[in-house]
DNA sequence: TGTACATCAGTGAACGCGCGTTCACTGATGTAC
DNA sequence: TGTACATCAGTGAACGCGCGTTCACTGATGTAC
């Protein structure tokens, strides 16, 4: 049956923020569509409605919001300083809540691998990430404090996927503390 | 038509061998068992006479040639420094070269889905790796040179894993730059 | 060393399944009067 | 404001396809004598 306008809204606000959790937990080619519009609450008839193809529905919802994990994110980020994000970003939280997490830690390689269109947006991604992250990085000059933001983006993603993957967790706890520290000298 | 007990094991290799190249290029969904049978010259229903099911040929592909790169650790690794392998490790060619490159840069995210097993698999190579990085880094004590070492390796991880899906290439290199810099000076 | 035959690695067709995608249909919405 | 009906978002069955896996068959291997 047909809904409102406003309905039509609400559901592919839903649509793109059940696919952009599930598409961080369970990878890309790991969440069906027919997944998607049951976490959105619709049948997965009506997703051509509101997209052209899956690829296009993983294009929206990346764009959606950014590649930084959104819940680190959440609480004013503008007064963030570096190291107050680092130490949300190298969290047992954000390691154990991948849906909830960077993108580029969770997607990156699989998306590596995707189409032109989809690595454009995670580069918008990151370069908003490395722009914002450099403003609150200590440093003399511009310069300066953008090198420390890239070493340390790089730093805090390598952690958090090596942190995933590790099974033993003694050991992963020690390379996020480890490399919290790190950032923290930087 | 039966075999050479000789060319079964030369199969099991080709197999093992397309499996690790292919795995790395494309992801684990993102290869079939035919399409890694063919690279390795046989046919898709020699496959189970070899190995129990695709998840079994994962973990032994992935441990048959550990998780660093494994194009960078041809040439004597063992009197490697830390800065000679992050050179290598941090290279356009590495960058460009998912499929002779490190493990857990091109399937940490998609490995930490996956089974205990394929997990505890990794976990063993993560764990070769920082050893054999901390032998090789500075430090005064075994402590602060296995610090370096999760500090450089989570770095060396992120840059990868940045600089594969950053569609900018200007933006891709400079990446790589400053983690080089980075690690150097660590 | 030579022969006969049981073994078994590889072949290629076939299976069931889940996927992305399509489509005829339904019925609430929202517009025209 | 009230009514009549065209619109169109959502439904659920159906599609073609590629996947992992199975299996009857083939014929070279390698063992028993």
């Amino acid at each position: 049956m047909k809904v409102s306008r406003e309905q039509v809204r609400r559901n592919r606000e839903q649509i793109l923020a059940a696919a952009a959790r599930l598409f961080r937990e369970r990878g890309l080619d790991g969440v069906s569509v027919a997944e998607v519009m049951q976490a959105a609450g619709l049948t997965h008839g009506a997703f051509y409605g509101h997209f052209d193809s899956k690829q296009a529905l993983i294009r929206e919802a990346l764009r959606h919001d950014g590649a930084a994990a959104p819940a680190a994110r959440r609480k004013r980020a503008s007064t963030q300083s570096a190291a107050e994000f680092a130490d949300s970003y190298l969290s047992t939280r954000h390691r154990d809540d991948p849906g909830g997490g960077c993108a580029v830690a969770g997607l990156g390689a699989e998306a590596a691998r995707g189409s032109a269109e989809l690595r454009a947006t995670l580069t918008e991604s990151v370069k908003r990430e490395i722009d914002r992250f450099s403003a609150a990085s200590p440093g003399a000059t511009a310069a300066q404090r953008r090198r420390a933001a890239i070493a340390s983006y790089a730093a805090m993603v390598g952690a958090i996927v090596i942190a995933r993957v590790v099974a033993d967790d003694k050991l992963s706890q020690e390379i996020l503390a480890t490399t919290r520290k790190a950032v923290h000298l930087a």
